[in-house]
DNA sequence: CGAGTATTTGGCTATACTGCCAAATAGAAT
DNA sequence: ATTCTATTTGGCAGTATAGCCAAATACTCG
């Protein structure tokens, strides 16, 4: 592995890395049907509130979401649609794997 | 977040979190080209071969790759090819961070 | 069978992540 | 200006992950 390719793939693995936790996946499903402000989030996630604040940060720092602040509410929103399509690869290896009895 | 939102998002989070990792995004590169034993994973990735090996059992729990041992290696491969439009997706987020500045 | 080779597993240390609480900040409203 | 509300940040304890070495396994070949 060259160092450019090092450098390429850990910046991919950024990426997939904000993605790796459920919660985060879950803000990014329900930011898909349009931008919620933090404490929406919050209720809709269950989490103490600082820890959606920070779920939050780790996908803007990745560039997966942006926000903006309106009023007393900061709003987030997707960045790119192009997430979403992720589901969609996530969910054809989940298909795979009903189907193909995996073997662990 | 309802217990079965809960376990769909896990089930997601597991395949997100697998692929969370430079190395085994290399791995996965690697393996679209066509499937390889562990020793030349090994050779590619630089790293302890132990380490390698380890790495490629995150992936095929998963549900990402499958292997097979003919003689004295074990070769691995990709078991569905749908990984590889995460990367087009991936590379989709990271083109839109480059474009717009992202602002941390 | 016994030696040799490829890979996996166990064990350990170092590092990173998660989630809560409490405190700090930012800004709106009185 | 002070108070109140929404969010972020700091700090800590618990848990998980990464990488190396050494030992174990699995199998092939003599």
């Amino acid at each position: 592995m060259t160092p450019k390719q090092q450098a390429l793939f850990e910046a991919r693995a950024e990426i997939a890395k904000a993605l790796a936790h459920p919660t985060r996946l879950f803000i990014v499903d329900m930011l898909s049907k349009g931008e919620r402000c933090v404490r929406e989030l919050r209720d809709a996630v269950g989490a103490d509130i600082s820890t959606v604040s920070k779920h939050l940060s780790v996908l803007k720092k990745a560039g997966i979401l942006e926000d903006d602040k309106r009023g007393l509410q900061v709003y987030y929103r997707l960045r790119c649609t192009c997430v979403l399509s992720l589901f969609g690869c996530i969910e054809g290896v989940l298909r795979e794997n009903a189907n193909k009895q995996i073997a662990l």
